[in-house]
DNA sequence: TTGTAAGCGTTATCAT
DNA sequence: ATGATAACGCTTACAA
């Protein structure tokens, strides 16, 4: 447990200036004569010194790092968010601090330490309680929440779903299939529930109730075995088109039908979200919706650095567009790869 | 950039005892009276106090946190890495700070920087420079490298690559292929110059000089377009076999053959490494060999914090056991899907 | 341009 | 069992 090193008086001492010459030379702030400049610069080099990252944040009272709060890190979506965030901040020379969640009956607990050491906290979806994040934000600690609904006092960034899963049910409605189904959790996050809304909405305008949903959460391992039930029918009741609420989902209703010989989109069409990126590297190329992964996080980054700085305090909600991706899987015909 | 929260100095004055009362208490450490006791906790959890993370760090001289360092943050194998890391991290009580390089020139000065905020460090294959990890630990930063070889003072983990290599490679020479060629770029990791020294190895045991590789990064696009030079030859010089460096080559090498209507494995047999979650889940369902991303990053939070802890001083080098998987693509006959 | 000194909010060592 | 108090290593008025 040593891991000392020279601390400013040392460098103070042997270039014979006061700390807080050194303090303004190594940090380019008040004025700093040249000549003394040069001295001081070439002791810190000398003896490798570097301010205690403790002792600055007590004293500036500002820990310049962020903490990044997720259910987990691993898989396509939360890696690209977290990417996204870091790439960010660290150009903002912040320090980012990560905290999965993984579900722990402990996590406020977690969270209520991370927040002690960081000058603001991003938020992703089902992670912790409404009544936490409220309380972070009323004690001052700006919050910015990614694929959640804003709380008061803090900013939110999220992707367009509404209207795209709209589009996409359309698009397979251009396609001449009658019988559809929606392959997702609505409860499980804000998103799934609007991509559920969109289907809903088209699906009803043009059928009429009921419209058929099978509930599933977002592994591909999911996907795969709502899939079996659904595909496990006579021929003629079995659906023309599958909406997974998310590629993953997609994935595992592709190993389904592989397992049945059935053919995509010949014996039945399939549609994703997401666009990871094996999305478009898998045979049949899947169709999609893409969501700007990366941006979602470095806009994310770009909010809470404005609140920590206090260059603003009104709330803001950012919605990052989608797109709709027509590769294959929904029936069109191929015009090549695409990477 | 406010942020302030009540200090151990209003707990203490509240509860009627000293702050050395409150700080034990909240610590759970030394002597306190049960009645004392009480009387603290219930401040403490009227106000909502919790101890300054930098002013605990400061006077404490510990940072409870550790660094990871990485090329960068996506991609099934970092994410993978990183997932095991924090997992393993958090259940210490250690908070966990994240800094991609993203080949960023000045990295020496961002890993400097994040070494003056925590107690310890992680560092993934080709980021810094073996000089500068050899700088932190001779100041005395307990390091840990991941799939990098250990250099003085440091510990390291990594899996198992030369023995793996050798038998996928006499895998495939059973199956009575002739012409096989190793897609990757032995220089860009130790990992991948030991997969290609097993290649080698076999290789030239079983038909001389001069053995056959294609240097190609670990990249989808970059396995995509190496593979369309192997490909584009008269088909009895084709290659009958393979041999990607990682999963994501090889994913590419399968969309350049669907590009081509070549079969695999009946036109051309395809191995990949890493068995990254869509190994299984293409089609056909690629062999590999798979490695244990989450313990690499869980082994080496457990290294670290062993030094951290000032428990261990002598040198410790972790191999994991990687393991074959045999699926379809090549060669072999399925056995139906495999998740 | 430079130095002095008062914090910053803890931990930890002594006394008591 | 509890309380003073000296660190911890820096930032930042303010004075010189």
């Amino acid at each position: 447990v040593a891991r000392s090193g020279p601390t400013i008086y040392e460098v103070a001492r042997r270039a014979g200036v006061s700390i807080a010459t050194v303090s303004r030379t190594q940090r380019r702030i008040g004025t700093v004569a040249p000549e003394t400049r040069r001295r001081v610069l070439h002791v810190i080099d000398e003896l490798g010194y570097r301010p205690s990252g403790a002792a600055s944040s007590l004293a500036a009272r500002r820990h310049d790092a962020a903490g990044i709060v997720l259910p987990n890190i691993a898989g396509p979506y939360f890696a690209g968010v977290i990417e996204g965030y870091e790439s960010r901040s660290v150009t903002d020379r912040q320090s980012v601090l990560i905290l999965g969640t993984h579900g722990r009956p402990h996590a406020t607990e977690l969270v209520l330490d991370l927040a002690a050491r960081v000058d603001g906290l991003v938020v992703l979806g089902r992670t912790i309680p409404d009544a936490l994040v409220r309380q972070l934000a009323d004690d001052g600690l700006p919050v910015v929440l990614v694929a959640r609904p804003a709380v008061d006092g803090t900013d939110d960034v999220r992707s367009e779903n509404l209207n795209s899963a709209m589009a996409l049910t359309k698009h397979l409605l251009a396609h001449g299939y009658q019988r559809l189904v929606f392959l997702g959790d609505p409860d499980a996050s804000p998103d799934a529930k609007e991509r559920w809304d969109g289907f809903e909405a088209v699906h009803r305008a043009q059928f009429g109730d009921p419209v058929p949903a099978v509930r599933c959460d977002y592994r591909e391992s999911s996907g795969y075995r709502a899939a079996g039930n659904i595909l496990d029918v006579a021929p003629e009741r079995r659906p023309q088109a599958i909406v997974a609420a998310n590629d993953e989902i997609a994935f595992g209703v592709m190993r389904a039908c592989r397992e049945r010989d059935l053919r995509i989109p010949d014996d039945i069409a399939l549609t994703g979200w997401d666009d990871v990126p094996m999305a478009g590297l898998v045979a049949p190329a899947l169709t999609t919706v893409a969501q700007p992964l990366h941006e979602l996080g470095a806009t994310a980054a770009a909010l809470l650095r404005e609140r920590v700085r206090g260059r603003r305090t009104e709330q803001r909600r950012v919605l990052l567009p989608t797109r709709l991706i027509v590769r294959e899987s929904c029936g069109c015909r191929s015009q090549g790869g695409g990477a």
